[in-house]
DNA sequence: GCATGTGAATGGATTCACAGCT
DNA sequence: AGCTGTGAATCCATTCACATGC
């Protein structure tokens, strides 16, 4: 059951889900409130109560890459924070290019989520040429659509964020990977079309909303929910 | 294998489950697509083939609803797209209110898809004193965050959206649900505490950034991924 | 013939439960 | 004693393949 003779347990080689793989996001995140409280260890039966999952869930999930915890103890806050965000590809720096300089745009060059621990929003780009010069609070700059290609090869960005109104999302998804960009964050209501190499990950509001309502309507005709 | 006389087939009484409901709305946005282009029929292969599916789990999640196509031929788009409507209850309107009249609030009110089809945002609100009485683009007014009772009742307001930069979501959140919101769409990099009625959707966006992170950095170890 | 609707088969993901270490 | 790591069991989702009906 061993094709590679590599896959036994260092640096473990499971595949790693993509179920998984958000569920580290949310560890990671835990896990720096727990060292912001100066925590120093923690067990999954700790983190499985702060987080709503089951503790056996999460330590499957951490026993992807080898042998970690200690038994009868828990998790090194700390150690195991820093494998998680070396897991998650987080101990280099990525550069991002944002499409849209328009509301949404703002809010994400601004939002210190795309500034922080990782990533780091480098440029927007917008079609509308007015927009060009402007800055974002946190002093990012508009240019025009054109100058993505030579943004990108500059800066070595790896991944676009799609904050555009919809139709044209598909046109400048294609120019980003055209220019090299290899991971896509699409917030337009269009289902990009996939090409090999290049990572798209789809944040479809509607779909979210429309979750909601179905819920709802389900309290109405009397099922219990929650 | 049935508890409930009522379980065979009409208006069928299947549970649904979470990723079915997803889809669902993916369907949806599809058949509205083919309504305009002015398509009258689709079999399963062919929105298999336009979303990215099997065909045999279109016609399963169809299937939570009765039969409901023609063998040999396909789905009525009309009826169709009008049976999902129904299901995922957009026939009524939910009219909703965005927490945060930042950037971000201000993308979303403006946004097609919070606007049409089953959704209608009725207010803003902000704790920012400043933000009072200022208007989006299409209309919609900023109020005081203490007048969310008031706007709750007047309006029904089902949904709330939480659009507001994390440490106070928490609070907000408690406040929409203890005046009667009984949905919310969360953009805040926190996990809601959730309450026995209300549904809670998480957007995390963080999530989904390290998860990008995570595939290029696949890439770059040499594993092939897309 | 052609496409639906669905039991059966497969494949994953979650949970259980316990052996093994500290 | 307490908690990890993990096989085994369970649950859920997807896919296959075909009988059924237009």
């Amino acid at each position: 059951m061993n094709q590679d003779p590599e896959t036994s347990n260092r640096a473990g080689r499971e595949p790693i889900s993509e179920l998984t793989t958000a569920r580290l996001s949310v560890y990671l995140r835990c896990l720096a409130e727990l060292e912001s409280e100066g925590i120093a260890t923690v067990s999954s039966q700790d983190l499985a109560a702060r987080i709503h999952v089951n503790s056996a869930q999460i330590r499957k999930d951490l026993a992807c890459f080898g042998e970690f915890g200690i038994r009868g103890v828990g998790y090194s806050v700390i150690d195991l924070r820093a494998r998680l965000r070396d897991t998650l590809g987080l101990t280099t720096t990525h550069a991002m290019v944002i499409a849209g300089a328009g509301n949404l745009g703002m809010a994400l060059v601004n939002a210190r989520g795309f500034n922080s621990d990782g990533f780091k929003v480098v440029a927007m780009v917008d079609i509308d040429p007015a927009k060009t010069g402007i800055r974002s609070r946190n002093g990012v700059e508009v240019y025009p659509l054109s100058s993505l290609h030579s943004i990108v090869k500059r800066e070595t960005v790896e991944i676009g964020v799609i904050a555009i109104p919809g139709d044209s999302a598909q046109q400048v998804c294609d120019f980003m990977i055209e220019v090299g960009i290899l991971a896509i964050l699409n917030f337009a209501p269009v289902q990009i079309k996939p090409r090999a190499g290049v990572r798209i990950q789809e944040v479809d509001l509607r779909v979210n909303l429309e979750t909601l309502s179905f819920h709802l309507k389900l309290a109405e005709d009397g099922k219990l929910v929650l």
